[in-house]
DNA sequence: GCAGCGATTTGACGCAGATCAAATCCGTCC
DNA sequence: GGACGGATTTGATCTGCGTCAAATCGCTGC
């Protein structure tokens, strides 16, 4: 399999000009923003996006402090999202996979305070904020969509912050692999192979964690059967057993 | 000083009455939802909102799982949100002050997902869902005031996880203690003289340590004449110690 | 005033995970 | 191919904070 074509497993369809630009035919539509959308809105939707250049790895789709110009879209690749300290370095606030919506922690004062970093070669959609407010106002559905978007984003914030508060570094890390793999199986990937396109460093980063600590579960993992480890390469050979240590 | 008129601290003008429903009027309306309204706009809002029933210390505002029927403001009082865990046991996910907004998490899916409990007798406002969404198709300042709460919710959350991934405990507290602070000085209190409405535990649950570490912490500040103690009551002694200690 | 009970404090101890240090792996550039 | 540098693994040690246990405080009701 050639692999420009599977960046993070995601197929693109051969003959697709990269240059098209339509939700409706786009592969990620059901887990995107027009999810809830009927085909007449996604037409308007479509209208307001802009496909954004392709970036390399370790290029920034956003620059921390930088002004609230869009919403972006990952349509292939990831990017991880870091805060940077008084101090100057990152810590890693989340992740992104293709279908997911970047920047929505910018609206509060219309800057963003993340910067955000491409994992691998990455391409993008997005949607310039103005052409999104005239669009909130013609749309109630998509407006609602937004909110849900955003309210997702906090539920998903403060389970995290109870995790890294209560649970032991297995448990977080356990809970991090379901995540992931979930998040690939609801994109059509497989929920059991797959490869992590951030470092030990960054997962070490996102779970607070050191990056000895994240080393040694993977390895007390592998010794335990749940999973192999090859590089970045992961299988997990035991979902129930992550699933148990997580708890429910 | 009556303690009845004195609800957190937080004073109620004497002679007007409890049934007073008037944004415009209200002393919070600084730091409440009209902050950023046009006074045309404020009188709309008004429409729309009305005056909840006071709780006693201990009842719930909204419980967990039930359907999204409005958002709440804080009018006096305080109140801690929870989630509730698989075993039935609670975690602590935040603590709200008059002015702020209680529910931004249930447009996810339409139900709250955590509980909200009175921590002293509560007063507050609410502005039912179905009339909150009428209003946001007409005032679109409205709709960006609603977007800002939930992007700076989001924003804090990740904050939250952060330091309770990076930072010890002694960290995790002074920088409690100096949110709480804060908070109350944006609300024309003493930002150095307060009383947690709080147990212990509440905390202890909220930072992700133990009662006895937060016991402890609060013990080890005092001799290092940072802050003293009666009970609830704090008086901080040396906000840039706390400062300091933080971290910027 | 006193009994009773939950909330809080204090002390002793153990362990999970951080820290420090060194070895090894792997991709990349001559 | 060989050398370099960053990423990852592995090992040894240290420590902050959780856990368990017991004492003390402060409120409530009698």
């Amino acid at each position: 399999m050639n692999e420009q074509e599977r960046v993070l497993g995601y197929p693109l369809r051969r003959g697709a000009p990269d240059t098209e630009l339509s939700c409706s035919r786009c592969a990620l539509n059901r887990i995107c923003l027009p999810a809830q959308l009927t085909p007449p809105e996604v037409r308007l939707l479509e209208g307001a996006v802009v496909r954004g250049r392709g970036l390399a790895a370790g290029a920034r789709l956003v620059h921390a402090g930088s002004p609230m110009r869009a919403l972006y879209v990952v349509r292939s690749g990831s990017a991880k999202a870091c805060a940077i300290t008084g101090n100057g370095d990152e810590r890693v606030r989340g992740f992104f996979l293709p279908g997911e919506v970047v920047g929505l922690d910018a609206f509060a004062d219309g800057r963003h305070l993340c910067q955000v970093v491409a994992l691998e070669p990455l391409r993008y959609c997005m949607i310039p904020i103005r052409r999104l407010e005239k669009l909130m106002d013609a749309l109630p559905s998509l407006r609602c969509e937004i909110l849900r978007l955003l309210s997702r984003a906090i539920e998903e914030a403060q389970r995290l912050r109870l995790r890294a508060g209560f649970s032991g570094a297995r448990e977080r890390f356990a809970d991090f692999l379901l995540d992931f793999s979930h998040r690939l199986e609801r994109r059509g990937l497989s929920a059991t192979q797959f490869r992590l396109s951030m470092s030990r460093g960054d997962i070490a980063q996102h779970l607070g964690l050191t990056i000895e600590t994240v080393s040694r579960i993977l390895h007390a993992f592998t010794r335990e059967g749940w999973l192999e480890v090859h590089q970045r390469h992961i299988k997990l050979l035991n979902l129930q057993a992550l699933i148990a240590l997580r708890g429910a």
